[in-house]
DNA sequence: TTTCATGTAATCATATATGTTACGTGATGG
DNA sequence: CCATCACGTAACATATATGATTACATGAAA
């Protein structure tokens, strides 16, 4: 438990979700892949939802789908819709009297404006279709061999 | 107190220190401009001092100094001086046995590394003298009719 | 109408950052 | 030589953020 692994997440789960299209996955399966609770799945994945990448649905056979094909997802988009801080800069105040402070305080708002744009275009030139075209060819070989979801070892 | 507002502080400290210039000032005085504690001043400044952007003594009449003149410390100095993460990106596991979450881990790590580099480019372009260029002109008028040291209300 | 699955609030646990206290070390001045 | 001053640092306290967990409401399907 340390620092913002929400993008993480997202994406590990959105990948495996990505192996079984169109079928309605429950947050308790999700979860299981992230090793995590079904409850933070439902959070994380309310932002996806809002931002029309995946859909859910209640009640039986109900649970989670991806809405677009991995190609027309970006990295961007999901940061995006996870609605994070991204980066870790703080002001010591947020109106302070001091001259100087605002200063201080207005030429790091303009660094981190720009940080954010520069950050967004390197976020948007990644796809999920490019994480799954990177994933180990091992895989692969295990899909191929009929193996059922060896995901993690727990 | 909210989230690493460290760069602030010390951006903040800095600069007024470079009106006193040539002054060995204490903890003491540099905790009232950031309205914080001394100790925590003296670790803040503990990584510019190991970085040569401000030397300290002990003893009487001692205190810190800046080192260099203000166009020659960037702000990218002060960062990397700090150790802070700058990003908050996390992983939601180290070392997975999940292929998919080490693909995952493998392009968020390069994201993470262009962003830092991209961060740092965007940091080391601007020096303490531009921001004590953007101090309002107000302030001039204050020290120009010798005004003790306005900073803060307090 | 029972069961299943999401939606969400409330609470707890833990990690990180900052604030504070206490004490050690070295340098200066008397 | 020693009292004082100021940094160096460990130890502890507090605040905030994130994730985990519990509990319950809502809606859909068998």
């Amino acid at each position: 438990m340390k620092r913002n692994s929400r993008l993480s997440v997202a994406l590990h789960v959105l990948l495996h979700m990505a192996e079984q299209a169109d079928k309605a996955l429950t947050s308790d399966v999700l979860a299981s892949w992230a090793a995590t609770n079904p409850v933070v799945i439902r959070r994380t994945f309310a932002g996806l939802r809002d931002a029309g990448i995946v859909g859910s649905t209640k009640g039986h056979g109900g649970g989670w789908t991806l809405l677009r094909p991995l190609d027309a997802v970006t990295l961007a988009d999901i940061q995006a819709a996870l609605d994070e801080p991204l980066l870790a800069l703080g002001k010591a105040e947020e109106s302070p009297g001091c001259m100087v402070e605002r200063a201080v305080n207005a030429a790091l708002d303009d660094a981190v404006a720009e940080a954010r744009r520069l950050l967004d275009e390197c976020l948007s030139r990644i796809t999920l279709a490019d994480l799954a075209a990177q994933i180990g060819p091992r895989r692969v070989v295990l899909q191929a061999a009929g193996c059922k979801d060896p995901h993690h070892e727990s």
